[in-house]
DNA sequence: TGTACATCAGTGAACGCGCGTTCACTGATGTAC
DNA sequence: TGTACATCAGTGAACGCGCGTTCACTGATGTAC
């Protein structure tokens, strides 16, 4: 009798496999995007031969998908633990700029250009939908400001992707603003559409952050 | 004797060829994305063999550069255009997020994940100038205000990329934040990161944009 | 206007390539008695 | 502990495919005298 998540040797080293072919296929993206990944080019670089793969992964799509939920939950555990060692604004932002600067494809992978038809399973969407929730709950810890908007207005009773973390429009709102000013700063700051105009991507950043958080306390 | 810019019979075919190449190539793009672009594919579409299609670019790549091209040359009139007629910020916005809805592949083309190592040539990089200093005028017609922040200070003397369209530090932020904000509404949007969520993006783009110019005067 | 020549769009065959994926197999590792 | 059997990781050959690109060519269109 083995208590069940014992791992067998075999179970060990297959994980092992797993784990070296998503590493050299994260290497693969990074050198020349997503849609350059090749499943023969993997195992060539791990001295095996294109079909072994096919115990590790059923298909080139499966292998991919397991690469974007991964990125969805190493961003969800990176802004957990932010949350939990201080649950404000200003870690969460730091977090995700660090995830993001950390490995640009795999950011990209989750926020960037979509393939026209493609469905994430519900599961990796779950997960987006964790990464809100965290952010909801770290907007809901700061005072609000300012008089209701007319956005505002809009998100009463129509914000369905809050519906197990309820929380007031201001708080919604704030939160989309989080979401969707930093994305725009980092995802031009990663494609490099800020290169050669001299200023600092970081400064902008904290700029942004102080207009949703307020000015830092330092 | 003819003007110079008569077109002979066969300099009009050619252009009209030309054109259908590129208008099959954004359809492929539309319906799989850029990636997937085949110029086999292409000809075949038009009752045409491959090797035909060397007549009028050089490779694939010559192809999908000019497209992107195109695309920054199309955002770059729709600018000047809404420029022209009112040169306020909201005339801006709103043509931005008109040109993003249009064609949500030419944006991603454009503002979407890069492909690592690619290096667009001057003449690109020259458009985009253009359209960040039609973005720079409309922003300095708006009364600054709030105080000068810590990036404001950051900018100054650091924002190369306004040698020709000199503005002070305030006017460079707020085009800045102007971009970078409505980008992250929009390249969500577009991605359908709000799909399921219940709230109109339109009406998050508005609140943004309420925030950077001022309400509405409706 | 008619004839000789030049231009050039498009063809079809061919090259080499790498892809994802299947299949029948070998041989090592683990299991049961 | 030793033997018989089951599991399963990995191989190598093969399939069919579509890709970008080259090349020598045909035939239509335009030009010059």
């Amino acid at each position: 009798m083995m208590s069940p998540d014992a791992k067998t040797p075999r179970e060990r080293y297959r994980a092992q496999v797993r784990t070296e072919i998503k590493d050299r296929a994260w290497e693969q993206i990074a050198t020349a995007g997503a849609s350059a990944l090749s499943l023969n080019a993997i195992a060539k670089g791990m001295g095996m031969s294109g079909p072994a793969l096919y115990r590790y992964f059923g298909s080139r799509d499966e292998l991919i998908t397991e690469l974007v939920r991964d990125a969805y939950r190493s961003l969800a555990d990176t802004f957990r633990a932010a949350s939990q060692a201080g649950a404000d604004l200003r870690a969460l932002a730091h977090a995700l700029r660090g995830w993001a600067l950390e490995d640009p494809q795999r950011y990209f992978l989750a926020y960037g250009t979509p393939v026209p038809g493609y469905h994430a399973p519900d599961d990796i969407t779950a997960i987006a939908s964790e990464i809100m929730a965290t952010l909801l709950d770290a907007c809901a810890t700061l005072p609000s400001h300012g008089p209701a908007t007319p956005f505002d207005a809009h998100l009463e009773g129509r914000a369905d992707w809050a519906d197990s973390h309820p929380a007031p429009p201001a708080v919604l709102h704030r939160a989309l603003a989080f979401w969707t000013r930093l994305h725009g700063v980092l995802s031009l700051e990663l494609a490099g559409h800020f290169t050669g105009m001299g200023f600092d991507p970081a400064q902008l950043f904290a700029a942004e952050l102080d207009d949703l958080a307020g000015p830092s306390a330092h």
